[in-house]
DNA sequence: CGATCTGCTTGCGGTTTGCAACCAGTGATC
DNA sequence: GATCACTGGTTGCAAACCGCAAGCAGATCG
């Protein structure tokens, strides 16, 4: 359990913190689908992620400070946020869907949330970001005066089936 | 090996073209430390790869379409070269190198290339792609008047020593 | 010929993975 | 008050993978 980093180096420290096969994907899952719950990570999972591993990673990212678990006592429902860190993933996460709908084959139903982040560009993400900050972080909720960005990218997927 | 996507998902599609501890890191020293062969990688990675990880990975990404390898002769200087597909992967290194030197401990001689990339923003990536095809893919060089953004970060690179 | 370089490969013990079953606590229903 | 479904997990286990260390064949150098 030694976490020595194994070099100083921006991309590798990034690497460590989410570079393996599934924390990213739990990550995406929390933002995007805004699952927030053990069984509602597990079972809405599209790639399959397999209990022990999804208990893992939680604990994991909790300790990695990416992910905060709002303990409650044995039985009840606990609920697992976003930390400003893994909020400020929205970037890459942005540029991680555009590389992917560009170089790899993906399906469609899946593509429409990548698609409309690479198309906002930095003023979306931005935006997306503060909404974020108000769902997990509990800041204050601005006026708005059209829908969010959660919203659209519900709307946007909700559309594609 | 068998390589069926675990979904059609843009973001699960790059995990699994490069989401593990070194794939990334191999890329990173193609990429930025211009390392082109098997012993250079090797005994210039920062990380400390294994041979047989990184024998692994250059198949692997060779195999994935982000890398090429000249095949020369057995006992011969083989070179890797980097694809148009991994050369897309710069905006994704220069936020996930931002991510890793505002969240994490990184060490001022490694961060100096994160910082200047993110500086520059998406002109400089486009700069640096531009060169990088040059290099890798074989693109003729058009004319420039200043240094190359290569060159910068090899200066501030070693200025930071 | 020997030393050194090239890109790897092999052995091996330890770790991780992923499937499946199981578990204790809670709250609602019968 | 017993059953039931739901909560967030744990446990066993076989198979795969990881990383350290050593070795290897072909080419080049002196």
């Amino acid at each position: 359990m030694g976490d020595s980093a194994r070099s100083g180096c921006p991309i590798n420290a990034a690497v460590e913190a989410f570079g393996d096969s599934w924390s990213l994907l739990v990550l995406r899952d929390v933002m995007f689908g805004n699952r927030r719950h053990f069984r509602e990570l597990l079972a809405g999972s599209e790639e399959g992620i397999a209990s022990n591993i999804l208990a893992d990673r939680l604990k994991r990212l909790v300790k990695a400070g990416l992910l905060t678990r709002e303990d409650v006592g044995p039985g009840r429902r606990a609920a697992y946020s976003l930390t400003e860190a893994s909020i400020r993933l929205v970037p890459v996460f942005a540029q991680l869907g555009e590389w992917g709908l560009r170089h790899r084959p993906t399906t469609e139903r899946l593509r429409v949330r990548a698609e409309l982040l690479a198309a906002g560009g930095p003023e979306l993400w931005d935006e997306f970001m503060a909404e974020l900050r108000v769902v997990h972080l509990g800041e204050p909720a601005p006026e708005r005066d059209g829908p969010g960005v959660m919203e659209r990218l519900a709307a946007a997927y909700a559309a594609a089936l």
